[in-house]
DNA sequence: GAGCCTCAACTCATCAGAGGAGTTGCCGCA
DNA sequence: TGCGGCAACTCCTCTGATGAGTTGAGGCTC
């Protein structure tokens, strides 16, 4: 009786719906169902796949937990996009269990983006040059606090962005709002003057400055000291 | 008719099941459930959260393909300790979903690593050196290709260990798999001439080497060449 | 008294059937 | 032609029940 015609060879579902599971995965990540596209709806897929509709429910509800697929009310579910909703559970989730993952993960950042500055110093197109320098000129005209950080945020993505690594980018995007999360809370209360924010653009300039240049390690350079920057700041925060 | 008494204040969840996940979730990142404790049965959290089992069911599905609980016939579920398993399936489904992945992630492992070695050597333990030389030592002596490149993956591994940031060794743990698979099958009937061993456990030892003399820049550049070899060796495969 | 075996209680795994709620597209009406 | 309503489809949740794996207590044997 096997349920699942479409067995993969490396280890057979201990449960009937880990086989759906699996059985769903493959046609996913073969390309068989594309990212936007239906799946078949619940009742479907039991009578496919020789299980009851919970049995398929449960599996559906794995993929979705995983990011896989989509599901809401009335609808089929639907494939999802490659995003990045799984790293920044499991970013939220580790910086949220234990504090101190708040600074490895400030320290994996600096890695992951340092390289991405080099990378878009090589790789950046005209276009993603123009949006870079808009959200450096944003955050000089920032307002209030929150335009500022707004503008930030869009000027490391734009770097992500610009590296031309999709996984770079993903990863980035996952850890910006366990990050900004950690940063509001070490700093509430904290606020000792206003922070030096034209130190800040000017060192985001440089890094802009370096790419624009096509100067892949003269990016790096500036990257890593504006993470630098940042980190002590968190540091401070921290030790009070 | 609040069924979960602990809403966090962030969003109200859309769905029953939801709920369960949010409950469930805010007890284990608070501490209220430590990794290896049990969870209470489902027959109990339904009574507690007043819903039925099977919407219980379904969150605790969610949460263990999240890699937050373990759940296993016969026993209570049980909280696990932050694992790389989840990591590991986001790296596989991308890479599986689209084979340019494979660089990509092999360009984040650099900068990974890059980074990585610079930390062991400033953080490296006596023990942790040793451990280093013992699987550089099981390099040289290998037999053959398998147990070369397990105590390749070995030494890698005690890099990150050694790095001292506990993210750092997750996410390179999560991407040797994928990155294994994909080394194997694009090498797939490639094999000319065994590759350069010698050169390759050079390349190694200049790593250990600088990490040893606790020289932090100088072990991140030897750590950049050696997978830069590795890189160039994988696209020569690919490109035939 | 020590060690092994059996069994009962507990737990997760799965099934069947049914009603409620959200979405969508067709059909008829103005 | 344009719009409103209804019907079909879908996911969401519940109730009740059976099968299967795990565990610990109790009794039996030596």
């Amino acid at each position: 009786m096997a349920a699942t015609p479409t067995e993969p060879a490396g280890s057979a579902p201990r449960t009937a719906s880990d086989a759906v599971v699996a059985h769903l995965e493959t046609l996913i990540l073969d390309g068989t169902y594309q990212a936007g596209d239906s799946l078949p709806s619940e009742t479907e897929l039991a009578a496919e796949l020789q299980v009851s509709r919970l049995t398929v429910r449960e599996g559906v509800r794995s993929l979705a937990a995983r990011g896989l697929v989509e599901v809401s009310h009335g609808r089929r579910p639907v494939v999802a996009a490659p995003n990045a909703t799984l790293l920044r559970d499991f970013f939220s989730s580790s910086v949220r269990r234990d504090a101190a993952g708040l600074l490895e993960l400030l320290d994996v950042r600096l890695a992951i983006e340092v390289h991405a500055a080099e990378l878009a110093a090589r790789h950046a197109t005209q276009a993603q040059l123009d949006s870079l320098e808009a959200a450096l000129q944003a955050m000089a005209d920032a307002p209030d606090d929150d335009a500022f950080t707004a503008a930030d945020m869009r000027f490391h993505h734009g770097i992500t962005e610009a590296s031309g690594n999709r996984m770079i980018r993903l990863l980035v995007e996952g850890m910006a709002e366990p990050l900004e999360v950690g940063r509001r809370q070490s700093l509430r209360g904290y606020l000792q003057g206003a922070p030096d924010l034209d130190g800040l653009i000017a060192e985001h300039r440089a890094v802009f400055d370096r790419i624009a240049a096509r100067d892949a390690s003269g990016a790096a350079r500036a990257m890593r000291k504006h993470l630098g920057t940042t980190r002590r700041d968190l540091l401070r925060a921290f030790s009070r």
